[in-house]
Order: C-alpha cells, then structure tokens, then sequence
DNA sequence: CATTGAGGATACCGATCGGTTTCCTTTCTT
DNA sequence: AAGAAAGGAAACCGATCGGTATCCTCAATG
C-alpha cells in the first residue's frame, strides 16, 4: 500500500522532460520537434512520457505553463524591488542573452504555431499576456500615469513589436528602441500637466 | 518550335497554386499545410506544382516574396497621396479586417515557424522589414522629425507589437492602443523644441 | 487527322509523425 | 531473499510527410 513516495520519484523523469521542451520547443520549434526526438533528449523512453502527458498537445501546454511561470528576464526585472517605479518599466526592455540564440516570445510563437484557436496551450497564452497587462498597469499605477491601463497597453505592444522584429530580423537592438520610445511614452503619461516637470 | 505560348499557357496554374498558399500557409500555418492539400485546393497535380516549383521551401520562398509585394493594409496606406506626412504614419496603423480571420505578419509567421536560420525565405522577411523601416524613415523625415531613423524604429516596434498581440489575445484593439502610442512619439519628435507648439 | 505537349489522377517511395504495446532490466519495499 | 512496480529499449501501428514517376486525357498545332 505505501504508494508514499511515488510522486517523488516520478518528479526526475518529469522534470528531464519539461527541461528539454525548454531547449526543443522554444529553440526548434513545436512542430518541428518530434515526440521520440524529445524523449530520446530528455533520456526518457516514449512510455515513460505518455504515461506522465496525455498527448503532445498535454506537454505543449505544460511547457508554455513552464514558460509563463517563469517569464521572461525583463518580465522578472519587474519585480526588481529595489528600483524605481519608472525604472522598473524601462527594465522590461532588457536586451535578451544572445546565449543560446533568442527567438522570441514562447507564448506568441506557439500562438503563431498553433493555428487552432481550440489549442489547449490557447489559456496559457492569452492568461500570460493579461497578468503581464496587469503587472504593467500597477507599476505604471505606483508610477503616477494618469492612465495606467493604456500606459500597460502601449508598453506591451512595444515589448511584443522589439521581441518580434529581434526574432524577425535576428538583432537585439529593436530592444534598445523600444525602451527609448517607453521612456517618451512614460513620460508623456506622467508629466505632461506640468506638475513634476523638472528643471531643464 | 513555337514556345511563345509557353509562359502564358503556365501563368493560370502558378497563380492558383499562389493564391491557395495565401489561404492555406497564411490561415493554417506553413508547416501545417502540405504540399499534397496546397495542390488539392488549388486544383493543381503535384506533378504539376512540382514543375512549377523547385521545393516546398521554394514555394515558401515564393509566398513570402507574394505577400512582401502586396503588403498589408495598413502598409498600403503609407503611399496614399492625399494624407499628410503625419496621417499616412498613423494610418500604418489601421485595423485589419476582420474578415478571414487575422493571423499576423506573414513575413514574422514563417520567421517563427522556419527555425532555421539559412532557409530561402529568411531573405524575403529580413528585406521586407528593411524596406519598411527606410520608408517610415523617408516619411518621418518629411514629416519633419529631428531623427527620422530612430522614430521610424520606434514606429515598426509599434507596428510589429500591434500585429504580434493582435494574434496572441485573438483581438484587433492592439492597433488602437499602438496608434495613440504612435502618435505620441511622432509628436515628440516633431515638436520638443516647441517650434510648433500649439496653443493649448 | 495526326502529333505534341501540358497537366490531372494516382500510385508509389522512404522517412517520419503521434501514439501504443511488448519485453526485460533495474531498483526499491517488505 | 522475494516480490512488485518503474522505466528503458524497441518493435509496431496507421497516417502523413515531401517528392517522383507512370499513365492517360485533352486541347492546340501542323
């Protein structure tokens, strides 16, 4: 009866598995990677996989629940205690490692990927980009915009358009960009009344 | 030896098998789509496309090249002469149709999905973009902004940002959020120095 | 009318896909 | 030491992939 320790010990083969997702899904492609292929990585035989994820489509949500628990660096810049309201903003634009070469948002390249909309991976997709919308809004809250919400919305765009065309073009710059026009965009939602208006 | 008629005679078949890639690569995904279906749609034989073109990643090449030249709406409207310099930026940003469900940029799509790096089509998407950001450029500047280059940047994240988000949440309003974005930034570009300040 | 070439239908190729099953070894429990 | 469960190796399944080859119809040309 002592089935005690099971979890325990179905956690390393488990763990291997969504590591490897990390390296194929995101590096290689969805499609592009096979369930043997992934398995044989992972050091896993396919039994052992199909008895942990019911299907491919299983693991696919798994692994982009990974990923958005996760986040990005410059998502996790953002709750960067120690900075600045406004800062903490303009962290989101850190430019990507150019280790282990960058392709972009996992989350929107398995929207691109995965052209049914009835994808089970669908939730977590939509779910991560409105607790990012969230987040946006209530630093940008602490950060005295005057519209929160649309300053969030603006902000994303531009963090979704520099991850784009760095994935697009194979550049970080659009990064650099991109936190320039944050930084217009911030600003003009915080002074423009005139009543923190510095010096200059 | 009469071959005159020869181009004429292969042009109906080219177009369908084009015409179907719009729908078919486009709606469900390249990787999606096989060669057999594309041909099935199209009213083609394999045999038929296959003698038309080299490979599926020639074909490929061939849609991305398509639907570069065509453009999209919003990028259309960057030549409407009777918009001013200002209007014909802020029309980029345009909402897609909603018809024929909206799946993104092409050009970014197969970015995404063609993980790799030396596919024939990587040289279309990286043009595509390149020539869209000299445009913004080419307008910005005679828009009469300080650093046409940098706004131009900015404005293609924006756009790239709209067009990823619009796909990942499955909604047009992204393009609304990225136009009011854009015209802030267009704005402190022109103005700042306060040449052209208006009164209020 | 006879010839020629384009192109549709279809079978075929080897490879790979997602997924299942069988067999056998390893390892932990009692 | 004995027994049970986990899991690796690998065969296997039907379906589909990109791509090729065969056969036959049809339409335009001389």
């Amino acid at each position: 009866m002592s089935t005690e320790q099971v979890t325990t010990k179905a956690a390393a083969p488990r763990e291997r598995i969504l590591a490897t997702t990390r390296t194929l899904f995101y590096g290689h492609g969805i499609q592009a990677t096979g369930v043997g292929e992934l398995a044989e990585v992972a050091g896993v035989s396919k039994r052992t996989l199909y008895q942990l994820f019911e299907s491919k489509d299983a693991l696919v949500a798994a692994y982009l629940a990974l990923m958005s628990q996760h986040g990005t660096a410059g998502e996790r810049n953002l709750d960067r205690a120690e900075l600045s309201a406004r800062d903490r903003l303009l962290a989101l634009f850190e430019r990507p490692r150019l280790s282990a070469r960058f392709r972009g948002c996992p989350m929107h390249n398995a929207a691109v990927e995965l052209a049914d909309p009835d994808h089970p991976g669908r939730t977590v997709i939509v779910a991560h980009k409105h607790a990012l919308l969230a987040r946006l809004a209530e630093i940008g809250r602490e950060a005295g915009a005057r519209n929160p919400e649309v300053l969030a919305r603006q902000l994303i765009t531009l963090y979704e358009g520099a991850t784009a065309l760095a994935t697009s073009l194979d550049e970080v710059e659009p990064f650099d960009f991109a936190r320039s026009a944050a930084e217009t965009l911030i600003d003009a939602m915080i002074d423009q009344t005139g009543q923190t208006a510095p010096s200059s």
